[in-house]
DNA sequence: ATAACTGCAAAACATTTGCATACAG
DNA sequence: CTGTATGCAAATGTTTTGCAGTTAT
């Protein structure tokens, strides 16, 4: 996640350019500047912190256009919307990178990514059932990581 | 899920009375009442509108007193938190009743419960990989249904 | 008696909206 | 030029908090 290569960055660039121009939206530098920051880490980052890093590195931009901007880089597929049973949404990067569930640490918040080819199995069979065409699917797990710099690590030997 | 059976809410409640009593927290009636209002339906509600049906009712408790025993709830286990994307938390009974994952319906907001033996395996076997002992998951799929009272029904024969 | 709990209203927090101004097409 | 986007600040919606008064134990 951290080598996310440059030409990923130019190509999402590239595509958020075609849709705004195919939909009649305009390409502002404060749109090209809000994919640019979420597309600069492999980070699961909120629509405020965003906007701070932003406005910390010298962008002009409000609040209201990081959310305006975000929901069109969701409608366009670029960038992926998480709710993590927080009250706020996550948001991170999406082009070509593999659709990719979270496991999340309750004590520590580190978030890790998987990938299992199960879900898709159930999903199919789970939609069939109830008829229903299923297009998408959020997965997180949550548990207590061995991570020494975790800060409530080893409290309760047994399970939760 | 409609045919819940009276002795499971009388059970919850004395599981409730035993957990306050444990720990030297007090029975009082706006806590029953809240507990109360959660099981009386299947739902998936919000807090706000059980803190209105109690008003409707003429059950005199405020909306810090609903959050508060809902927390109360969550901790001991007879009431299940859910966030389905959205900004708000959904609250649904968990007495005698499996852990289970949700299918909602993006038109309708249609929500269908499953129930699938595969995601013990994932969850068992992704905790391993990471090192992190998995206490819960929460798995949310998203799809279009077909049923006929479905407000945006047969729009787009594509998949999305 | 004495903590703990409640109600109320204010605060906090995330997000949305209205509107005058700015600017991409 | 023209309509779309922006910035700002105010509004909204949900949840939390502070505190004085209340009540279960």
């Amino acid at each position: 996640m951290s080598h996310f290569p440059y030409e990923h960055v130019e190509a999402a660039r590239e595509r958020f350019r075609a849709y705004l121009r195919e939909r009649g939206l305009r390409q502002t530098p404060e749109r090209f500047a809000v994919l640019d920051e979420v597309y600069r880490t492999g980070e699961h980052t909120d629509a405020d912190t965003l906007y701070s890093r932003l406005r910390g590195a010298g962008v002009q931009v409000s609040r209201a256009t990081v959310y305006n901007t975000l929901d069109v880089l969701v409608a366009c597929g670029l960038v992926a919307r998480h709710q993590f049973g927080e009250a706020q949404a996550r948001y991170e990067r999406a082009y070509s990178y593999a659709q990719h569930d979270h496991l999340i640490c309750l004590d520590c918040g580190e978030i890790y990514e998987f990938c299992d080819p199960r879900l898709h199995g159930i999903q199919e069979m789970i939609g069939e059932i109830y008829d229903v065409r299923v297009t998408q699917h959020a997965l997180t797990l949550y548990g207590h990581c061995g991570r020494e710099v975790c800060p409530n690590r080893a409290t309760v030997p047994v399970a939760s």
